[in-house]
DNA sequence: ATGTGC
């Protein structure tokens, strides 16, 4: 077994099967960690990604160490996979190490039906969905809002949903946080963001956003997947997509604001994409808020689209979306920076942490878990591709000790998205997917299903294994495609 | 990811 790996000159450490350590040197204000199989550890050592890894632990106030999940790849500055922990009175915040596209996240619903409940109707369900829930860059919302409407939705995120019909009360109880984050700042939003969000209320978006029927195949802890409501053979619903255009110019907007405030900060970090706002100043405080905002309106987003979703089942299949319990089990967040309580070396601090292309890992007793799965741990969805399946995991027991409560958030790409291009052809893969997999996919367009293939993504399965096996997320349940609608 | 930008 060898102790010392290397990668583009940067030297890991294992400490242990998984976990692979880069050593502070120089301006190193951390060491850096990451969690990966070998296999795993070389598609990350293929490029950026641990460079930037390195350049993360030059952001003040960061904590323990900078990580990256099993599933990381090269982002804007900072990876995708990547979790920061930041001491909000002496640490700082930095968009570039949440994503542009904040607040992108995964939702699953239930429902009771069995695949031979759809078996044979894929065809009518995925044209019904694709004709229902706007795709695609551009194409308008399922609401055309005015400004008041997008400001509410910023302010109360789900809470305004629910006043609208667009939820149930028990949506909102197994949302993250209450599908509510309350220190949105709407006033710290631009215009320009405001009205990119006026158009794109309930709408799917482009690139790796998609919504999937999906059938369980596997469960792999009884207990969770009961307290979870899933057993073998049941239809559920996966949601992924993010707050569109109106998070992309928050993230715009604030990384010039930053640039430009903030010039001594930004002189000290290796990479000027990592601009961060020191804790305490205003535009850490403007960001915050507008962040929040952004995140408020992704849930929004997302349950606009899940309300379409059952109106379109409660058609095909002749019944109530009550009679088919089509119930929310969880909404996750990839692409947040969140204040939360840590314990750090025995003394509770309070960090913003940054989790981009990572999920929160809750395990059972914190009091953020929602009530219904607080004994078990909370409910993680991670993505697969097309052609895999996806995954529930849930909460582990060593995930605040390892990963500041934070897991991986999907299969992660090996190829861009101009490789993808290069190598597959989008009716292709949709012909393969539908005869030997007998999964339905519409899109609008072949570009985008050769930049989503299968082959273009890391094995899930590797990935989850990493995380079960550290226990920061362990799996409870396993999926595989029915259908799927994308841009 | 994204009305694919200085």
């Amino acid at each position: 077994m060898t102790d010392t790996v290397e990668y583009n000159g940067i030297t890991l450490h294992k400490q242990s099967e998984y976990v692979w350590e880069i050593t502070q040197t120089g301006e190193m204000r951390s060491p850096a960690r990451v969690f990966a199989s070998e296999k795993l550890l070389s598609e990350i050592g293929d490029d950026d990604t641990l460079q930037q890894l390195v350049n993360a632990t030059h952001l003040p106030g960061i904590t323990k160490y900078a990580i990256c999940m099993p599933d990381g790849h090269q982002g804007y500055g900072f990876p995708v996979g990547g979790v920061g922990a930041m001491d909000t009175t002496d640490g700082c915040i930095s968009p570039g190490a949440v994503g542009f596209d904040i607040n992108c996240g995964v939702r699953m619903m239930r429902t009771n039906l069995s695949y031979s409940d759809v078996e044979g109707r894929e065809k009518a369900l995925v044209n019904r969905l694709f004709e229902t829930i706007p795709s695609g860059l551009g194409g308008g919302g399922v609401i055309s809002g005015d400004r008041k409407t997008v400001e509410a939705i910023l302010t109360d995120g789900m809470k305004w949903a629910l006043a609208n019909g667009y939820a149930t009360p028990d949506d909102l109880s197994h949302c993250e946080d209450g599908g509510w984050r309350p220190d949105a700042a709407p006033e710290h939003v631009s215009e320009k963001a405001k009205n990119r969000g006026e158009k794109q209320i309930g709408s799917l978006g482009s690139g790796n956003h998609f919504l999937e029927v999906q059938r369980v195949t596997d469960i792999y802890r009884d207990d969770v997947a009961a307290a979870f409501g899933l057993q073998p053979e049941q239809i559920v619903v996966l949601i992924h997509c993010g707050s569109r255009g109106l998070g992309h110019q928050i993230c715009s907007d604030y990384v010039r604001k930053i640039e430009k405030g903030h010039p001594e900060l930004l002189a000290a970090l290796p990479d000027k994409e990592l601009a961060a706002a020191p804790a305490g100043s205003e535009l850490a405080t403007a960001y915050y808020g507008a962040m929040c905002a952004a995140i408020n309106f992704a849930w929004v987003n997302r349950q606009v689209i899940m309300h379409q979703t059952r109106q379109v089942f409660a058609e095909i299949f002749d019944q109530s979306p009550q009679a088919l319990e089509m119930e929310l089990l969880y909404d996750v967040a990839h692409n947040i920076a969140k204040k939360e309580v840590h314990t750090v070396n025995g003394r509770d601090r309070e960090l913003y942490v940054h989790r981009k292309g990572a999920t929160r890992a809750f395990p059972a007793g914190r009091k953020e878990v929602p009530e219904a799965y607080r004994t078990v741990g909370q409910p993680i969805i991670i993505p697969g591709s097309m052609g895999t399946g996806s995954y529930i995991l849930r909460g582990g027991e060593n995930s605040l000790a390892l990963s500041f409560g934070s897991t991986a958030h999907g299969a992660g790409r090996v190829m861009s998205r101009t490789q993808a291009k290069k190598q597959f052809w989008g009716e292709t893969v949709r012909d393969e997917l539908e005869e030997t997999q007998h999964v339905y996919v519409k899109a609008q367009s072949g570009a985008t299903v050769a930049e989503e293939a299968p082959g273009v993504y890391k094995d899930v399965d590797e990935v989850v294994r990493v995380s079960d096996a550290l226990g920061i997320g362990d799996t409870v349940a396993r999926t595989f495609p029915v259908c799927n609608i994308k841009g």
